[in-house]
DNA sequence: GTTAAATAGCGTATGCCATACGCGAAGGGG
DNA sequence: CCCCTTCGCGTATGGCATACGCTATTTAAC
């Protein structure tokens, strides 16, 4: 799925308000606040079975009770139901915990909280964030972020650089990983058994020799997890900004 | 799109071939190869254009001149005719050059070709990998850059997860690059006409004292590209592969 | 108090999509 | 020469987002 086609002006009007009440007319039975969070719920529980692309305007409107066509009265399409979805979700980095903190610390627990964010809203990897849109709550995690990043030292772009580094490397791991999840629980796979029902097909290749590598890999050379990867790239990624930053 | 509901049995058996011809019957019109290139045909124009959701089956048999049913007797479905696609583009790193070279020229190398892949076929990046499948030409580019990277005496699943999270690297940029070449194409609004159009919305947020760190940027701080960001994450990656490896 | 304007709810229709099914056509082996 | 296998593919089904217009509901204005 993805945040394709989207108006983007619509968008943002949406993301960052300024919606009027007129007295005249028949009232709303919804809001646009009820309507997202009806999104987020079907869509988290949607990406643990079907999957994310599962996720429509119908059953969406099921969720509240009301007619499909209601929800375009609250919001243009579904590309921008989207792009509020994914600002609603969005936390802001707590601020507590010592101000003394490196920025290491700092974007460590920032990894961390986004990985769990990808876990709790399973749904949020997989949404084509290909041309980021900044609502409120993104805009405010982005300047605490920074807030407490900036005493750093490191320059402004600098820093803008390595949280999108890292934030990319959060969501392609947590991806993986939610869809493993999601697969083993819809088919009853594990993965392990997954492979071994594939040793046969992939054995062959082994023996023909023309992989002469990766035949020779040891059995549990793919045994690592996902949390696994997860802190190895995050480790990289930082021990790479120190070697930049702190010459 | 993803690769999602994928039968994967059939699909490795897709890749790895074993195919075979029985004289009787009518003799078949297409090949599992016609069909795969005009695929990837297809993707390429449309990723440029319309996007690659709108990558359909009716749009591939036209291609080919035939009916759109007729794809499912080379193929069982869409997302194993994509498993194909993938494998089919994946190309082997060069193994010329010098056979001194480090692991991280090597990377490098590796990486820039990942990224020209990536623009030459654009609707790569957007393909869900989450559950990646190893097929004949993957198979045989992991093997031949393993082959290349194991003088450097890192031990081969460290080498994976550099490898995993380099690509991962390389994708999410890629998809970001590719979807803005995109959407300005399509549009024919450039991303700083893009940004200059939303400036009233963003103006009122910065100006109403909630971000006030955002408002402290300097305006050129967001002025990097995407191939800037590829480097810049590349060069972060090796660095810490490095502080981890050769310490 | 009545009416008209404005707005919401939403049924229906359109045009995509993947793909299941079955019929008729086209060859080769016997 | 015929039958059996396989292929090409039209048609049908059920999903999707969403455009359009009718009806219902409210309040402001008279």
């Amino acid at each position: 799925m993805t945040t394709d086609e989207r108006d983007l002006g619509r968008s943002l009007k949406l993301l960052w308000g300024g919606r009027t009440r007129p007295g005249r007319g028949r009232p709303p039975a919804l809001s646009l606040e009820r309507i997202v969070a009806a999104a987020i719920e079907v869509a988290d529980e949607l990406a643990l079975t079907e999957g994310f692309e599962a996720l429509s305007m119908r059953a969406i409107a099921q969720r509240l009770g009301v007619g499909t066509m209601s929800l375009y009265r609250y919001v243009p399409g579904k590309s921008e139901l989207l792009d509020l979805m994914l600002d609603h979700v969005m936390d802001v980095p707590d601020e507590t915990g010592g101000p003394d903190r490196g920025w290491r610390e700092i974007l460590s627990a920032a990894a961390r909280q986004h990985w769990r964010l990808c876990l709790d809203h399973p749904w949020y990897p997989f949404v084509d964030q290909s041309r980021p849109l900044l609502g409120p709550r993104s805009m405010l995690g982005l300047d605490r972020l920074l807030a407490l990043l900036r005493p750093s030292g490191i320059d402004d772009r600098t820093l803008l650089m390595m949280i999108s580094v890292q934030n990319d490397h959060v969501e392609s791991v947590a991806r993986r990983y939610v869809n493993e999840r999601r697969v083993e629980r819809r088919t009853g796979v594990t993965t392990e058994e997954f492979w071994a029902a594939q040793a046969p097909t992939l054995e062959k290749a082994m023996n023909s020799g023309d992989y002469p590598v990766m035949a020779d890999l040891a059995d549990d050379t793919f045994d690592f997890s996902y949390e696994q990867l997860f802190e190895f790239g995050l480790a990289r990624l930082h021990d790479g900004f120190a070697a930049h930053v702190d010459l």
